[in-house]
DNA sequence: TTGAAAGCGCTAACAT
DNA sequence: ATGTTAGCGCTTTCAA
């Protein structure tokens, strides 16, 4: 392995000399800078980053940590896109971490790594772990989750719920049904809440609820079994792969009822399928721009809350 | 930031102390340990990796780099999910490099980084760059590209090729076309090869070629164009989503006429549409295992091939 | 079992 | 413009 030290020895320099050639800076003489870079370049010289932060005392400043689920359903691929798409741009690196048993662990490791921000994105970290974050100062936004007292993209789910209840409303549905995801999360329990909200606006009721592991299968049989009850005409799902299921037995069954699902992924429009569109890319996008850009000084407003839009199968 | 330093002061005891008690060195006596340990912990003491690696000249050994070319098709997507999933499973960070311009800037980034291997995904890396991250004898493994002295997973194209030529061969098409990717690639032209190949076998050749931007309206042009010189019955198109275009302008028109994509995105299932389907996840997880536990002494045999399948849709 | 001290490779402040 | 030196936080001898 080479080292300053060495090419100092080569060229006949001091190592600050060298240093400063290998740094661009501007006090030093060109042709001792050209022939230190010279030197260097024969010796195959690769600086040590370790020592250089170690050093500075700095922070990698080109890496941004990314925190995620260990299980990755397409819209966080959507997120990742935009955060990867907007580090393409400014040059910046992602180190992803994912977010698994040991949360402890993990959150020990990321505040080791010396990175110059996270996105933490919809994990379920707890504040203890949240706090040591914030006591390394990190920069810490949050994509898809609401915390208080810190930067954080939120999508607005009530607005999705409610959204989906006038979808179903307009188009003259009567009686009504949910089929969700059997895991908990604030996600459900807000557009839930705006699906309510809005039936009994509209003078309804939901008239069947049933919550599933995630599956085209198990969807299938949900809908069999949601279905068959009879009357039903109009279905919320609470995400397009659950739609997807539930279309596939209303096909088989020549059953028609109007069906509204969840992400708008991109199969969706080419089935058909009405779905609340949630800006994944952009929130994405939009929660790498902050991390990489902000400064403690002018802290980026918090709680960004985007909105969503039902996207109507043709 | 507290430091050793800083613990030894508050409990009294040397540097050297603190590191055994912080590392779980045996030699050290358990209560001292005990006493060190919960000092750190009172002071929220986190160690500086930097220092660390500095001090052992070591590398950082959880973290894996993973080169991404700066635009995503779903196929990477597929990998990264993979390579995702498989560190997820063995505890290991990956961190990403967006392959885009600067080619020379991120490989020296990437040398730098002490990682513990690379994954480099489809990118056209230069020779030259390749020999400089194989002099800091990184453990690089390529994912969808052949590199001759370097353990690289390949899926087979011209498998694949051949196969879709049987699929349409075996619909009994007669006039077959393909619709492909305007850019050029390694890929794209091994799949002819093995289309052209196994056509020819049949008696058959390829009556049009038509090159595209990957898009559904040009796929929806281009099958126009293509389709409206009559008599074909068979269209091979370059992934699906050009073939989605192609279906489109089909149930439009109510042409029919045997269509085959490749990639088997998601939806393709959904729409009806046979596909190539390649074992994307597959090759990121396989991968992502490779890197992770090679070590020079036996090194994992270099190009592994994988195969591919027709999905018919139903 | 423990403390002291010598670096790891680099940067930055201080001399020259 | 350039050389010298003192650390950055940690590990690891080497003594004690």
């Amino acid at each position: 392995m080479t080292t300053i030290k060495d090419i100092a020895k080569a060229a006949g320099v001091g190592l600050g000399t060298v240093s400063r050639a290998l740094n661009g800076e501007p006090n030093i003489r060109p042709d001792t800078r050209d022939r230190i870079l010279t030197v260097a370049w024969k010796l195959g010289y690769r600086p040590n980053e370790a020592a250089r932060q170690l050093a500075r005392g700095g922070f990698s400043s080109t890496t941004i940590g990314v925190v995620l689920p260990s299980i990755i359903h397409p819209f966080y691929f959507e997120i990742l896109r935009g955060i990867h798409s907007a580090f393409s741009e400014i040059d910046k690196n992602m180190m992803v971490f994912n977010l698994g048993a040991y949360e402890e662990l993990v959150v020990g490791h990321i505040a080791k790594e010396n990175l110059a921000g996270i996105i933490v994105v919809a994990a379920g970290i707890s504040h203890d772990s949240l706090s040591h974050l914030n006591a390394q100062n990190t920069n810490v936004v949050f994509l898809d989750r609401h915390e208080d007292h810190a930067v954080s993209f939120w999508i607005d789910n009530m607005l999705g719920g409610s959204l989906a209840a006038k979808y179903l409303v307009s188009a003259g549905c009567g009686k009504i049904a949910y089929i969700g995801d059997s895991g908990e999360s604030q996600q459900q329990d807000d557009r839930l809440h705006g699906f309510r909200t809005e039936l009994s606006r509209a003078g309804k009721t939901l008239s069947n609820e049933t919550y599933i592991h995630i599956d085209e299968k198990t969807a299938y049989n949900a809908a069999a079994a949601v279905l068959q009850s009879g009357g039903i005409d109009g279905v919320f799902c609470f995400c397009d792969r659950i739609a997807y299921g539930v279309m596939q037995y209303m096909k088989e069954q020549s059953i028609s009822a109007r069906i509204i699902g969840y992400d708008d992924a991109p199969a969706s429009q080419y089935l058909g399928l009405s779905s609340v569109r949630q800006p994944a890319f952009e929130m994405g996008y939009d929660g790498a721009m902050t991390v990489a850009n902000y400064s403690k000084k002018d802290k980026p407003k918090s709680r960004v809350f985007l909105p969503v839009v039902v996207d109507r199968g043709s």
